[in-house]
DNA sequence: GATATGACATGTT
DNA sequence: CAACATGCCATAT
């Protein structure tokens, strides 16, 4: 069974399980929730779930290894900064998602 | 049900 | 490498 309501808690799940220190891709999370091309969708829980819950959402950015956040916004501050104190190490404006990229366990 | 929107991804120029 | 186009998927209107 695949239901939305299913899919959305998969993804939340997944999320949760993104390790410190490490980043994930939507399409990567979506693919380790079982997910496969539901992407998008990762963005969307994310921009619904208040900034204040739970979830490690400083840790997920797009494939490009960017943050999904327009450049010098409020919000990618944040990120980034949250992301220094992880140990994640941002240069360019991007990060190195072939030394961070979580891929599952 | 058709159209628009977005914290995406990938292939082509 | 960057801009553009196309495909995808769940919601919103």
């Amino acid at each position: 069974m695949n239901n939305n309501e299913e899919s959305k808690q998969a993804i939340l799940q997944t999320l949760l399980c993104i390790p410190e220190g490490k980043v994930c891709t939507y399409g990567q999370i979506a693919t380790l929730a079982g997910q496969t091309g539901k992407a998008r969708y990762v963005g969307f829980i994310l921009k619904n779930s208040p900034n204040n819950a739970a979830l490690p959402w400083h840790r997920v950015i797009n494939a490009k290894g960017k943050s999904a956040f327009p450049d010098h916004s409020q919000k990618q501050q944040i990120q980034f900064t949250k992301l220094n104190e992880e140990g994640i190490e941002i240069v360019n404006n991007s990060i190195s998602l072939k030394k961070y990229l979580w891929t599952g366990n």
